[in-house]
DNA sequence: TTTCATAATAATAACTATTACTATTTTAAT
DNA sequence: ATTAAAATAGTAATAGTTATTATTATGAAA
């Protein structure tokens, strides 16, 4: 049902190249040195279906416009309040808390997002040398 | 520094007396019952304002617009994939997972936001009765 | 209890992020 | 090669939110 394209490749490709979270827009002017006039229309199109179909993450943290992120192997994420980065945190699953959560809960519960807060190393060192 | 206004206190109030997750918007129209041109400028101002005294809390479900919530005692969120309603869970703290995170972290972390998806009670009936 | 500086407001415009529309192009099966 | 389906570029439209501005409300001081 769905078929090849070339800019849809391009930005699987870019997403898995790096291990930041960029956003629509990064996507958009990254993918464009090589495809001069792919469109933000397509990027935003083929960030929604690659999402569905479990190839990349989307991220919404709160903070700025949705982010994207080609590791779809569970991980978590810090977000910087300061400077509003994001960063991939190196620590293990938490599975145990869906079951947490189902105790006295009617519904089902098949999976959770955590946002981890604070100070990213960069802003904590720029804090120190005020 | 910050004066009183009655918009802000019945945005406050309206927000304090409901234990759902309304939208600005849903905010806007409920006060706007008592206090009939009231601006939806205002009603965003106030429910940031309100956020940043910590007196309400933003929700940023990633399935449609913000949410704000009247409870700031820590708790945690449900979001039903189908229906995106908003549920509260009732489930202890989570305080431990900041310092699962914290580990092999250079950053500062000082708290966590977590998000149980899947399917809410009533979608589930519904599922049973197709 | 008026005066006055400050803060808040209503109304509206502007902006950001995202989605929808449409004519054209690409893909891939026949 | 033909052709139907899918994808695209370019553009318009939308949703949600923030900014601007002239006016009004608040509350401290005279």
């Amino acid at each position: 049902m769905s078929k090849y394209s070339r800019q849809r490749e391009a930005i699987r490709d870019f997403l898995k190249s790096r291990h930041d979270h960029p956003t629509a827009e990064t996507v958009y002017l990254g993918i464009k040195e090589n495809i001069p006039n792919i469109s933000l229309g397509t990027v935003y199109r083929n960030l929604s279906l690659l999402s569905e179909l479990g190839e990349i993450r989307k991220l919404s943290t709160g903070i700025g416009p949705d982010r994207y992120d080609g590791t779809v192997a569970p991980h978590y994420h810090f977000i910087c309040k300061k400077c509003g980065c994001v960063l991939d945190l190196k620590m293990n699953d938490m599975d145990h808390i869906n079951v947490l959560a189902a105790q006295g809960f009617n519904g089902e519960i098949d999976g959770h997002i955590a946002y981890f807060y604070g100070n990213c190393p960069d802003c904590l060192k720029e804090r120190k040398n005020v």
